[in-house]
DNA sequence: CAGATTTATTTGCAAATGCATATAAATCCG
DNA sequence: CGGATTTATATGCATTTGCAAATAAATCTG
């Protein structure tokens, strides 16, 4: 083998100019689509928030409504700018959608103890009540999502999501 | 055993009214967030369009004139329709999308042969030439994403996307 | 084959979103 | 301490988006 054959030669010389390998990152059109995961992640999820239109138009909730009210459910209480961060959502429309929520009687604001400039937020009960009307069609688009996925192929997709996450996340949580 | 004893009983009765287990989903708080499937994907897919939003303002491009390029990298000449599915973008948003990307000489419209209805997308060469800037910063997303996560777990990873994404797609792709 | 229905795409219009900026409070630093 | 900087949230305004309807062509049905 010669000092200039690296390896899987496709043979002797290419034979028209296309297809030149770059050694960076191969393209899309090599990886294939379906085999990208944001690509597929995007795919999922699009399919995941139409399962869900249906209930938020019902109860009259964007999406960040919605995402709002879910994240409360866990941890009630956080910040305005933490609320951001999980529920994906900027803070300028954030601050709209909490004013929807507000005036709905869903959320409540309060004012942080120690930083004045800091606002909580807190569901009340029609708040909890809505996201329990929410909940089993978020519950059963996982289910159906996670279909014929057995407990350890489940565990270990979720570990890695957790991974890639704490490789990109920008904040601490 | 009784008749009426039906298994997994978490004691003779609950001890206060709160936590019934009422057999159906668990709720979010008890699951946990950061367990959850599709609040890891939303968090993750945040990130990974948080990292191309400098390059996408840099070519003045939007998030479904993005995706269309690189769907067309992969698959040029498809159906405005197959479009707005793999984009995961409305069509009349595709639509418009599709003004601006014609516009700016970035893709062309050509009626379909056999369906004088329908309209086929292809990439222009200037188009082609947009997606191969925008492509690094997708694969650069890509790998830090997957950072430190070994081909083996990476593979099992994506197989269980597809696996997802077949439970709950509505089109045959 | 004509009328009714379905399918592909575009467009009008109202609502939602994002960027930049405003406001206000906390922290930093000399 | 006091001005400069940073941090938290809200808001003005232009752009983008999505729903519903319009348009146009194909297919179905009797």
């Amino acid at each position: 083998m010669s000092a200039t054959d690296d390896g899987d030669n496709p043979g002797p010389m290419p034979l028209s100019g296309h297809a030149q390998v770059v050694a960076g990152a191969p393209r899309l059109d090599e990886i294939g689509l379906e085999n990208f995961a944001p690509y597929l992640m995007n795919r999922i999820m699009g399919r995941y928030n139409a399962a869900l239109q249906a209930e938020m138009t019902e109860q009259g909730l964007t999406t960040p409504q919605m995402r709002s009210l879910a994240v409360l459910s866990v941890t009630d209480g956080i910040l305005i700018r933490e609320l951001s961060v999980y529920a994906v959502v900027q803070q300028s429309t954030l601050s709209r959608a909490l004013d929807a929520l507000d005036q709905n009687g869903l959320i409540r604001r309060e004012a942080d103890g120690q930083d004045s400039r800091a606002t909580r937020v807190f569901l009340t009960d029609a708040g909890r009540h809505a996201y329990e009307r929410l909940w089993p069609h978020m519950a059963a688009a996982y289910e159906a999502m996670m279909k014929g996925i057995g407990e350890g192929e489940k565990n270990a997709f979720v570990a890695t999501l957790q991974t890639i996450l704490r490789n990109i996340r920008k904040h601490d949580f």
